[in-house]
DNA sequence: CGCACCCCCTGCCGGC
DNA sequence: TGCCGGCAGGGGGTGC
């Protein structure tokens, strides 16, 4: 899935689809995280697509009449823009078919991700989101405030859409290494520097990452298919075993909250 | 409330 | 070569 800068990339590469109306949609499989309503297809035909917004890891494709479609990749769902004649392949669930021709194709392999019609931001998933970590409106001080409260390993912190909305398991990770501090350590009992630190690098990887077009892991593409190259500059992630590139350690790999966590002994701690 | 654990699903990779 | 277990960017539910 696409984390927060992929879902950038996404929702960039859709531009072209402002102005444009839906025909008709196709439900090849409405068996997503959450099952598609039955009258989807029915709700969204001659709808227009005014703009392309992102909140997190959603994209929210506002309509006209107040309406939003509501998406979220999953873990490895994509949205492209495609020709009509293209072949559609397994996992191509939802198809919606454009007045002028051409058309947009939800496809998720593990169909962890889903798609909902509503109305403007009223959906639930997007009402409990933390801010957006690249607001420029956000300081040390307020990381801070989360932290301070929390005794919860900090890596598990940044990866709660809670606090702060659109880090995943990678990019967690990575910032963590950039601010040399260990993914174990409590939340409570990072210093004030410290936080000053994650803050920073939080923002600064993920503003590198969007500009170098999202990760690209296994299966993940941009609307137009087009991977992304930030694991190119991964320091961490999935480099278990491998020199860290800063001090040549090896990197190493623990698991919390079930999920894998990479970091340099060294460098961070 | 916070958190560890487990689940959802398919595909891929490494080990045997 | 082929099968099997483990693991994968997500979130949500349960039970302690």
């Amino acid at each position: 899935m696409p984390e927060l800068p992929e879902v950038e990339t996404v929702r960039r590469s859709l531009a072209p689809l402002a102005g444009r109306e839906v025909a008709e949609v196709i439900v090849r499989e409405a068996r997503l995280r959450r099952p598609l309503a039955e009258d989807f297809a029915d709700r969204m035909r001659g709808a227009r697509v005014e703009t392309i917004d992102r909140r997190g890891k959603y994209l929210l494709l506002r309509l006209d009449r107040q309406q939003t479609l509501l998406a979220h990749l999953g873990m490895t769902g994509t949205l492209a823009l495609g020709k009509d004649e293209g072949i559609l392949r397994p996992h191509d669930h939802v198809i919606f078919r454009l007045t002028a021709g051409g058309r947009l194709v939800f496809h998720d392999p593990r169909r962890f991700g889903c798609l909902e019609l509503g109305q403007g931001d009223d959906f639930d998933g997007v009402r409990s989101l933390g801010p957006e970590p690249l607001d420029p409106g956000l300081n040390p001080a307020w990381l801070h405030g989360h932290t301070r409260r929390r005794r919860c390993p900090i890596k598990n912190l940044l990866l709660d859409q809670r606090v702060v909305a659109g880090i995943g398991n990678i990019y967690a990770s990575e910032m963590l290494f950039e601010a040399g501090i260990r993914p174990g350590r409590a939340a409570v009992r990072l210093t004030r520097a410290e936080v000053s630190r994650l803050f920073e690098a939080m923002q600064r990887v993920l503003r590198h990452a969007i500009e170098l077009g999202g990760s690209s892991i296994s299966d993940y593409r941009d609307a137009d298919g087009k991977p992304g190259y930030f694991q190119l500059a991964a320091a961490v992630y999935d480099r278990e075993g491998h020199p860290c590139r800063r001090c040549e350690q090896p990197i190493r790999r623990i698991v919390q909250a079930g999920r894998s966590s990479f970091y340099c002994r060294q460098c961070q701690r």
